[in-house]
DNA sequence: TTAACATATGAGCAATGCTTCAGACATCGG
DNA sequence: CCGATGTCTGAAGCATTGCTCATATGTTAA
């Protein structure tokens, strides 16, 4: 199968046939892309990623967290709420406080790797900072 | 000592002051963060985020990166656009042609460290395959 | 030159997202 | 028990973004 026919179904014109099949052989599937893009777009706003690397130093408060992004508690919380349906930042209760880190090692990485290349070191490594 | 009044200058609450403050000194710059959230935004988009896949096995003209991604031409010349904007990507024109290709090492990496943790490794490496 | 083609660009509309405001819930101190 | 505190949530307002349509620019072919 695969026959040529079935990609110049739409109006999209091809030059590089041969090759637009075997990328989208090798593309992930819709939902994983998707996924992805979400994961993303999570660290597409500056008050989540000022969260995030905030939390890249060990677990905060919410109300730590808002001081140090600069944003209100509510916003704050909201974005938290996001993170948390996205599994990459994970609460821990202490009374009425809520602690929170992160919970995804790949986050960690995209974080170090992106903070790495912008000339910004984050001090070296980070050993989990043991609280 | 720490007098409570300099950082409880907003409606801010802080539990670890000492933790905020270093957290804050450690904090990459205001534009950094913007620009870094700028990125990620760029692969926040399921289309965008197909291009730039697709573009890690090599240049390709604009249609054929439409065939990828399913969008229209418009579009992605719209999103190639961004892209341009923020040296994501370098454009070599031959002819009437368009061929892009990934100009920021950086990006290949976070790609490639994303597509690995979804489980779908990209094909190993990529020698960025000498076109 | 003219016609067809590949891409780039601008305007306008629809959808999504972020923030604030108001209130709810749970917990601690009295 | 009560009020105060910390966090969470829902709705509304506002901005941002991504798409499509139409058009412009530059290139090739006749």
């Amino acid at each position: 199968m695969s026959n040529a026919s079935d990609i110049g179904a739409c109006a999209v014109r091809v030059v590089d046939r041969e090759r637009v099949s075997g990328v989208l052989a090798a593309m992930p599937s819709q939902e994983d892309i998707g996924e992805l893009a979400d994961i993303f777009g999570l660290l597409a706003d500056p008050g989540r990623l000022k969260v995030l690397v905030a939390l890249l130093e060990g677990e905060m408060c919410v109300c730590d967290l808002a001081a140090v992004s600069g944003a209100s508690e509510s916003a704050v919380s909201h974005h938290l709420r996001l993170l948390r349906a996205h599994q990459v930042v994970r609460a821990r209760r202490a009374g009425r406080m809520a602690y929170y880190r992160l919970a995804d090692a790949h986050v960690r990485m995209l974080l170090d790797l992106a903070l790495t290349h912008i000339g910004h070191a984050p001090a070296a490594l980070h050993p989990e900072r043991v609280t």
